[in-house]
DNA sequence: ACTCATAAAAATATCTACATTTTAAAATAA
DNA sequence: TTATTTTAAAATGTAGATATTTTTATGAGT
C-alpha cells in the first residue's frame, strides 16, 4: 500500500511556516528562490504555492517583482497582536460558558490534568515541546465551547500570527521553575471559575492570563535587536 | 512612463475572488486547470499561486492531487459565519466606543450621510456597487475605532468568508424600496447610540443589524436549492 | 578626488512549455 | 451487475526562456 503521495507545496508550507515561527530566517530576511530551493530540495513551483499561502497567513510579504520576505516583527505589532487575541479569547470563554455542556467541562478538566502533569517528563528540550502542545489543547478545550467554528478559527488565525513571539517567550518560560508554577496556579484558578460559569471573572482572567508574557516578549525583542 | 506591472499571480487573484464571490463559479464546482487557464488566459503558474492563496482564505479547497473546487455552501456555514460576525463585530463596537476619539466620530457621520444619500444615483446595476461600497465603508468607520488592526483583519477576513452569502441577500435588497429605507433607519438609530457612547446599546444593536440577513438569505438558498 | 548620473553586468524573479505522475472514465471480461 | 483492464483527462513538477531588479562599473561635471 502506497502512501497517497500529497502535493509537495504542501510539505514546502509545513515546513517554511515551522522555519519562520522557530526564527531560523529573521523578520524581514529576503526569502531567496535559489537557496530555499536547494534547502528543501524543491522546485520553484510548489515553493512559489507555499509562500502564496504563507502570504495570506501574513507570515511572509510579497512584492512584485521582488520576491517574498519574512514578514517583520516589531513591539508594535506585538502589542497589537496580544491585545487582539486578549479580546477576542474573552469573547470566546464568555460564549463558551453560555453554551458549553458538561462534555466540554469534563474535557477541560481533563486537559487541565494532562498540562499541570508536565513537570519534568523528560530531557529539556522535550519539555518545551510538550509543555506548549498540551498549553494548546487545554486552551483550545476551554474555546471549542463557543461552538462557533469561524470564531476559532479567527483564533487560530491569530495565535499562527503570534507564534513567533510566542516563541521567544516560551524558550524563557519552561525552563524556569517558578514560571511554570505560576502558569498552573493561573491555569487552576481559570478551570475554577469556568466551572462555576462566572462569565465576567472569566473573561477578566482570560485577558489578563494571555497578556502577561507581553512585558517579557517586549525586553528579549531589546535584547535581541529585533525591536 | 510604464505601469510597473505586477505578478500575474495576483491578477489572477483578484479575478478569480470576484468570480468566485459572484456566483460565477457554482459552490463545490471543480476548478479545471485547462479551463481557468483560458478563461483567464494565463498560465498554470500564476493560476496555482492564486489558487494557493484563495486556499488559505477558505473560498477554494485543495486536494492533493485532485486539484482545486469551490468551497461549498450550506445552511450550517451561513449561521456559523453570521453568528461569529454578530459576536466579532459586537467586541469590536464596544471597543470603539471606548477608544474612539473626535475624528473618528466625524468619520462615521460623514459615511453615513454618504450612504443616506445613495437613493436612486443611477442605473440599477450600479446602485447595487454603490451602496455596497458605501455601506461596507460606514462599517469600516465605525470598526476603526477599535485601534486594534489584527482585530479588523480578523473581521475582514470573516466578511470575505460571508460575500458569497451576502451577495445573495444583496441582490434582494438592494433593488427593496423598503428593505432599503429599514436599513436606513438602522443605520441612523445606530449612529445615535454610538454618539452617545452607549456601547451596551450599540453591540446589541449591532449583532442584531448584522443577523438580519440571515433568514433573507436562508429563503433565497432554499428556493436555489443551495441547501 | 568626489558626486551624481548613466550604462553594462550579474543576480533574481517570473512565466511558459513540456515531461511525468496520478486520477477519473470507459471499455471489457467474469 | 461487479471487477479488471485500458484509455483519456487532469494535476503536478522541472527546466529553460524572458523580463525585472540590483549591483557594479564607467564617465562627465564640479
Amino acid at each position: 500500500m502506497e502512501l497517497p503521495r500529497q502535493n509537495l507545496g504542501i510539505n514546502a508550507y509545513a515546513w517554511l511556516k515551522r522555519d519562520i515561527i522557530r526564527g531560523v530566517y529573521p523578520p524581514g530576511e529576503k526569502l531567496l528562490m535559489s537557496g530555499l530551493k536547494t534547502r528543501y530540495d524543491l522546485g520553484i513551483g510548489p515553493l512559489r504555492e507555499a509562500l502564496s499561502q504563507l502570504v495570506a497567513e501574513r507570515l511572509v510579504v510579497a512584492v512584485s517583482q521582488r520576491g517574498y520576505r519574512v514578514a517583520p516583527m516589531s513591539l508594535a505589532e506585538l502589542e497589537d497582536i496580544y491585545d487582539a487575541r486578549a479580546h477576542l479569547e474573552g469573547l470566546v470563554v464568555e460564549l463558551a460558558i453560555a453554551r458549553g455542556d458538561d462534555a466540554w467541562e469534563a474535557d477541560i478538566l481533563a486537559k487541565a490534568h494532562t498540562l499541570a502533569k508536565v513537570v519534568g517528563v523528560s530531557g529539556p528540550d522535550e519539555v518545551l515541546d510538550v509543555w506548549d502542545q498540551r498549553h494548546k489543547a487545554f486552551h483550545s478545550a476551554i474555546a471549542v465551547g463557543c461552538g462557533t467554528n469561524h470564531l476559532l478559527q479567527a483564533r487560530e488565525s491569530l495565535f499562527d500570527q503570534a507564534e513567533r513571539y510566542r516563541h521567544l517567550w516560551l524558550c524563557e518560560t519552561v525552563f524556569s521553575v517558578e514560571a511554570l508554577e505560576t502558569k498552573r496556579q493561573e491555569h487552576a484558578a481559570l478551570v475554577e471559575v469556568i466551572m462555576d460559569r462566572d462569565a465576567q471573572r472569566a473573561k477578566d482572567m482570560i485577558r489578563e492570563h494571555l497578556k502577561t508574557p507581553v512585558p517579557i516578549i517586549c525586553e528579549i525583542m531589546r535584547q535581541r535587536g529585533l525591536a
